[in-house]
This record gives C-alpha cells, structure tokens and sequence, in this order.
DNA sequence: CTCGTTGATACGCCGAACATCTGGACGCCC
DNA sequence: GGGCGTCCAGATGTTCGGCGTATCAACGAG
C-alpha cells in the first residue's frame, strides 16, 4: 500500500472515468487500471463499480474516498508544518526565571513574545534557582534560562546580560526606612528573610558574602522559597531582606526598598541555552529577549563569581 | 513522496538508528539511509541529525514523526473501515415508511434495529406516500421503503409483506361506535377525513373503491396529509374515516377503530429496494426487517390492484 | 594507535510501474 | 439492427527506481 493507490483511486472516484483520471494524473489508463484494482485486491474490498459505460463507488468505496482524501491532505499538512517548524514560525519553547527575576522578567517577556510570536507556545517558569534550570537545560525540559552566573557547564551557553546591586527591603515602619539609604551594617541585629541555603541559591551567596564583608553574619535567618514570599515576609514585620536591585518591580503593601549605602556588592543576570542549540525559534527568541534587555555578551572564561560553597 | 518514506522515517525515528531500523523494517541500511534522505529533501527540511554515534530527531522532525505516525495509522483504519462498510456492520440506511404503517412500524423497527446494528446509522423517514419513495429510491435518497403497492418501476424490487383490511375510524360519541362492527353503507352521509388525493395516495383510491362498490360517493371530504391528524380530526368529531387495520396501533382519545361488516376491501404493505442493491448493509436490514414482519414474497408479474387512478 | 561501530556512498540487479497495443462489452446513431 | 465509438481490462515490452552487496569515512573505546 502506497500513495500512489491512494492518489490513483481518489482521480478515479473523483472523475468517475478512468481515461480522464489518467489524463490528470498523466499517466495512461491500464496501469490506472491495474493500480486501483490492486489497491482493491491489497484491502480485499471492491471500491469501484466498473461497467463500460459508467464507473461510480460502492458504499465502502465513497467512505474510503472520504478517508483518503483527509490522508492526502494530512500529508501536505505534515509537510509544511515541518517547515514552519524549521523555520521557527511555530513550536513551543520552555522559559526558566530566576526567582528574583521573576516578577520583572515574566509578564514583560511574555507580553512581547506572545505578540511577536503568535504561533509559538511558550512556557514560563518562574521561581527557579540556577541549579535547577542548569539540570532543566540539560535534560532537554528548559530551552531558555534566565538565571544568576556562575553556571558553568560543558553543554550549555551562558550570556551576561546585566548586573544589578543588592538592595535592603524593610518594613515600612521600621526606623531605618525613614533614610534614602541604609548602610547594611546598620542591620547586623535584624532578623533576616533569605532564600533557601541548601538550595545553593546564588542571591542566598551574595548576601551572606555582602554581610561578612561589613563584618556580621545574619543571626536569626527565615528561609523562604518564593521572591514573592519573601517580601510579603518583610512586609509583615518578620525581619529585613536584601534581594536584587530588580525585585522592587514586586510592589507589597508594608514593604518598602532602600538602596544600600556603600555597599558595591552586585549580582549578575544571564541567560543560558544548550551550547550547539540550532533551533531558530530558541534563537528568535532569544534574540528578543536580549533586544528587550540590551545586548548580550558571552560570559568570558573567567566566571563572575566563585562556585557556591558546598 | 511515498507511505514507504513514512515508514522508514518513523521507524529511524523511533530506534534513533539506522541499523536497528533497517533490521526492523526486514530491508538493509543503504536503502534506508538514501529514502529518509529523500524524504528530507523532498520536504525541504532536515528531520534527523546524525553523527556516527548519534541520531537523533530536530523540532521539525520530531513534530513530523507525529503527523507520520497519525497518518500511517489512518491508512490502516481507513482499510478496516472500508472492509467494515462492505460486510455491511457500519454505514448508513434510509427507510421510508408509507403513512399508514408509520406508527405501527417505526417505532419496532428502530428498535430491534439498533440493537441488531449499533453501529448503523439509521434515517427513518415516515409518512411518505408510494410516488415519494419510488422517486426517492430510484434517485438513491432512500435505500428501503415500505409502501404501498402497486410501485412498479424497472429499477425497483418489491416483495409483499402482509394485506390487511380496511377498518372504520369513528368518534367515541358517534351512534356507530356502539356496534361491535359496522356496516360502510351506514356511512354513506358522513363526512369523510382522506388521504390527499392528488399525490396519488394508494389509501385513498382504496378508500373510494370500498364506497362505490356499496353504492356511495362520499360527499363531504376534507384532505390531511398525516395519519395522526387524520385520526386526530376524526376524533374531534369533524368525521369518519377508513384506514388499513395497523393504524389502530395509534391510539388517540376520542377515536375509535371498527372492522367493516361485510366488506373485504384490502389494501397491501409492501418492501420496496433498487433492482441490484449489492449493499449487504440494505440485505442485513431488509432481512431482520422482513423476519420481524413474517416472511416476504416477491410481487408476482401480474399487479394486485390496478395503477391508481391519476 | 588500532579496532569496532555506524552512517553515507558506489554500483549492479531485479522487480514494479508505465506505455503501447489489443480485445471485449455496452450505447448510440443512422 | 448493424456498424461505430467509447471505455475498461488484459498482454507484452521497456524503463526507472528501490534494494542489496561492497566499500568508505568518521568517531569512540580500549
């Protein structure tokens, strides 16, 4: 069973005429003839009543000229939508975000993509940690990652995109949120808000690292897992936090950002795919993605950052 | 393009290896790797990326191996269908009924029926009178009609199924109703509800042959096209009216049926199919049809009554 | 560095699909 | 009613393409 049948029985249904079938097939009609009547034998059914003066279909017949019309048709329509998917008009790519980024990146992104990219699925995911969109990346599940450097590994592709500095989140009636400013060292005795350590949550580094660095550890840590979670935290009064510079996007009643006097300390954002990735709808749209937030650089050889403890 | 592509591609696809495939596909290596390469360039778009360790699929290839999967497995329902539709266990039969025997066959055919053939579509079509469903089966609109005779035309087969007598339909109230039987002279100066006479009714010229054979013509006579209107007149008293026996299957309040004394007017019920219907599915259905009606005859040469009368 | 594995290429062969020719059946027209 | 045209099916020769065998090239493993 081949095409070919298919086509040959569709003319001949469709002409009721084996002559003009084969003129439109250009073919001549005994091999029509003995194509179709093979077609018959191979189904063990007879499609075609055949007289010399009338040809027209039997009941099975007109069904299976319904069926093989929609295969034929199905086969085109494989076909250009194979193209279209090699030429990234249509697909889906999966999306991770940093939890930090989240709340900035995601309802911007998503907004242009979905206008820029009508046909293309896209799936956001907000809320992960390096790790576990490096894990994602690699096994196929994540196409893009939004993340936080360093995240090196052998099969993936990371570009800085920017770095932003770390900022203090407070309670809005906390004292020191009267000042522009906070000097962290000022909340050596706050209670602090943090992600989650044993996640190896690169911001979790970078405040423990901001910290020492003035000459204190945060005593009474609360992990929490969400960005979001963690400002509503702040905003009820359970401690302080600091988070990149990006969060202040996340708007919570009873939460207020005030920028760290003095303090340089800084956390990257970039964006990583599969090295040899050669979809073009991952590289459209990431080529989006970047134009939305300036341009990319490849991360250099030296990394950003040491590799987390642990 | 071939069927043949598809199926190499999918089986490539599914071993991610050309050897395993070839083996599985009882051909060797070569041919496999030249027709996938043919189906590549024949899409315009490359489905599998090889390397001497790996195959594995693209977006595009991945999203075709979908489609080819769908449609290697609508070729093969399509067979199963079409062989289906020719030992007549699915498909689609129109009967038409004659309006008298509406009420009476239709509902315990659609019944026995369903249940025989669950997977047959039926249209019941009822209250068609003989010309109707001659046209209508001659033009292929209908596959089986039960009617009443005479329907000779060339293209048709007609087999007797059963006579039965006329019987009176009166109103409750009516002073003939009180008898067991009545007599059809008694009715000589009744309205009379008919049959339309001018679409050829068989009922009707019955109807007028039973009356001027006891001497009478009726005079008042108002025309309704469906049984159940008929009786429904008859039972608001507008008149009188003779119908075949099975019609007292339909019972309406206020109306009454009465067998005629003394008179042995009858009219036929009849099965009517195109001459040559090879369908097994109109052969299945005529069968269980005919055996739920006792054994059908093929109408004899001669007429049983005479053409009616214009 | 060598060997094994795997996909691609080269080439000859056989089969299948096709074209030409022909036959038989059915309508149509004169 | 007989001749003629139309149309589908069968027979035969030819051509094209898919398949198998042999071989090569690339990459990994030991």
């Amino acid at each position: 069973m081949e095409l070919r049948h298919l086509r040959y029985f569709v003319a001949v249904a469709e002409e009721c005429h084996f002559g003009r079938a084969a003129e439109r097939l250009h073919i001549a009609q005994p091999p029509l003839s003995q194509q179709v009547k093979a077609l018959e034998a191979d189904l063990g059914v007879v499609l075609l009543t055949r007289s010399t003066r009338k040809v027209e279909l039997t009941a099975a017949g007109a069904r299976y000229l319904e069926r093989a019309r929609a295969i034929l048709a199905a086969v085109d329509e494989a076909g250009e939508e194979a193209v279209r998917v090699d030429a990234g008009e249509i697909g889906r790519v999966s999306i991770g975000f940093t939890g930090s980024a989240t709340y900035e990146l995601v309802p911007t992104l998503a907004r242009v993509l979905a206008a820029d990219f009508p046909d293309v699925e896209l799936e956001l995911r907000g809320e992960m940690l390096t790790p576990d969109q490096v894990s994602a990346l690699v096994d196929g599940s994540l196409d893009i990652g939004f993340l936080r450097p360093p995240a090196r590994h052998p099969d993936l592709d990371v570009r800085l995109l920017r770095r932003e500095p770390l900022i203090a989140v407070l309670p809005e009636a906390h004292p020191l949120a009267a000042a522009e400013a906070v000097r962290l060292a000022d909340l050596r005795d706050e209670p602090f808000i943090c992600y989650p350590s044993h996640h190896r949550s690169v911001v979790y580094e970078a405040v423990l690292d901001a910290c020492q660095r003035v000459g204190f550890r945060p005593s009474e840590v609360v992990e929490v897992a969400e960005t979001s979670t963690l400002v509503v935290f702040v905003a009820a009064g359970l401690g302080v936090a600091l988070v990149p510079a990006s969060v202040q996007h996340l708007k919570i009643t009873g939460a207020t950002y005030r920028p760290l006097a003095g303090t340089t300390e800084e956390v990257a954002l970039a964006v990583a795919t599969r090295a040899g990735e050669q979809s073009p709808l991952v590289a459209r749209v990431l080529g989006r993605a970047e134009g939305l937030l300036g341009g990319a650089r490849p991360v250099a050889g030296r990394p950003m950052r040491r590799a987390p403890r642990r």
